[in-house]
DNA sequence: CGACGTGATGCGTCCAACGCATCCTTGACA
DNA sequence: TGTCAAGGATGCGTTGGACGCATCACGTCG
């Protein structure tokens, strides 16, 4: 952030504004004093105060009161329409925010959209005027999307972008799938060096990336084989087939073991266990729905399906 | 004047716009502080106060610095302009009152005119860019047209409207002219009891009645009689056919005693000379100007006819 | 010429605004 | 996991601005 400049300060200020009205309506101090709840010398005090920011004198005194000079008309006209353009603006920051008519939710990450869905339904109950909309579309750069206003909120697991608010959501797990009869199946769990020397079926979205490498390796990050694959049903059908190690969400790994054709093998790191923290990012104008969003989306996120660790 | 309610003052204040403007584009506190010339503690506190002159939060607290609310961001569209709004007033009233094109000046009674034509070529001097205008058909109520606005400056012998200014210009006496061989003019000066026993010959201008009367009869005020004329020589030749008594400036009545046709005397009151009092009033937006038109007046004004008294 | 109403001002009081120093919370990173 | 840096909040003492009270100076008007 560079070192602008702000803007010369005005040295006029709301009081003088208002002084200058007083009397330009009352035309002595003391019947502005009166309108002001003031004293008259008060009133006196500030009127000078007024000239001294104005630079200017604002009012010629005479025996029977105050009468604006060419200065003090020029003020007076303007003055009032300021006054209640602050009124007026302090209203509209005072009332709140409308509640808006559509939500444009987004997650990060497709393999969320399962259970999402039921959000539209939760939300429905307690916000029924905002009609829920998820453009899919902007799952994969979904951080930009709200910096640029594509969309209203956001489930990330990154960080928001600046100048956006975040709230805590959930976590997810990252469940490692292989092959029944993969050499690794039985091994129970899994080590760097087996992630290092197998290839990773993985899916197209990268904001995991750095987490997840830190998170096994370390430091020191070795070259992978990855194969990014925008389908989940081809994530699982080549672990299946045994040509890889499938990273994927608890979210949409629980069904394929659950599955009767069975021939998968759920793993974790020796480590423990990879979990994402999910948040929820939001446009500041929706302050006050995030809430219910936040809500209607926690109750309708899946009970995690894994109960050890 | 009624005691009429003052518009509700706004809570919010230059300085609380200064600070969540200085807030918004910065989005930290210290950085905010740098640019307003303050301390991080002064901004914190400031921005509480803005708070709470809104009502409501402006911005959300992070642990990477402050997002504005809705409210906040409703507020952060709007100040700037208000703040260039004020400067730009601040700007307009400090910057010099353009001098006007015109000029419209009256004076209240006609017999001022003969040498308040002058004043235009003195003014042309001083004032180039200045065009003086005299619309003499606003003579009769001179006060009214400097109220509405249908002239610029009057010269005065009455007070000026409410809110108008005027300055202290200069005097002319009123003499009593009467027939030389009509009986009073023997006499050398004239009793109250003299004027109310015999035609006056006046102006159509009231406005110096009150004066007058006061003047020559104190509180208590005989029926007399009057015959208004609009014309000055119908005034002057009336009195010199010995049918009553003129009351005229100086200003006009000087050439008809220094006309050879001779004919007429001059009378005061014995108790000394009766004197009109004359000031220039003006509207607030010539308050540069007047000085050099009153300069001018001034200057073009004739010498006192008669150095006794 | 005196009474009145005007704005200006000296004085004492009080509180808002500020700076300094410090504390508490929260991410980031090793 | 622990440490550190950076953010905002806050207690404290100081200062100056805003105010009320009383009074003054001046012009107007009766």
């Amino acid at each position: 952030m560079s070192i602008e400049r702000e803007p010369a300060a005005p040295r006029l200020d709301v009081r003088d504004l208002r002084v200058v009205v007083a009397l330009g309506r009352s035309g002595t101090t003391a019947a502005a004093a009166a309108r002001l709840h003031l004293t008259q010398s008060a009133v006196s005090r500030a009127l000078a105060v007024a000239e001294a920011h104005a630079g200017v004198p604002l009012f010629t005194r005479t025996a029977r009161g105050l009468v604006p000079t060419s200065a003090g008309a020029v003020l007076l006209d303007a003055a009032p329409g300021m006054l209640a353009d602050l009124s007026e603006l302090e209203r509209r920051v005072r009332e709140p925010a409308p509640a808006p008519r559509r939500l444009r939710l987004v997650a990060e990450c497709h393999m969320a959209y399962p259970w999402l869905a039921r959000v539209v339904l939760r939300l429905r109950r307690t916000a029924p005027a905002v009609r829920l909309e998820m453009p899919a579309e902007h799952s994969l750069r979904a951080a930009e999307a709200l910096a640029e206003g594509a969309i209203d909120a956001a489930l990330l697991t990154s960080r928001p972008p600046p100048g956006f608010l975040s709230t805590e959501m959930m976590e997810d797990e990252l469940m490692f799938l292989v092959a029944s009869d993969h050499p690794l199946a039985a091994k129970g769990s899994l080590t760097p060096r087996d992630i290092a020397s197998h290839e990773l079926l993985v899916p197209t979205v990268r904001t995991e990336d750095a987490r997840f490498l830190r998170f096994v390796f370390g430091s020191r990050r070795p070259r992978l084989r990855v194969e990014r694959l925008a389908i989940t049903e081809a994530i699982v059908e080549l672990a299946r087939a045994g040509l890889g190690i499938a990273v994927l969400s608890e979210w949409v790994a629980g069904p394929y073991l659950d599955a009767p054709e069975g021939g998968l093998t759920a793993l974790r790191l020796r480590k423990g266990p990879l979990k994402r923290a999910w948040r929820l990012a939001h446009a500041p104008e929706l302050d006050a729905t995030a809430p219910l969003l936040a809500d209607a989306i926690r109750a309708a996120q899946p009970r995690p399906r894994l109960s050890r660790g």
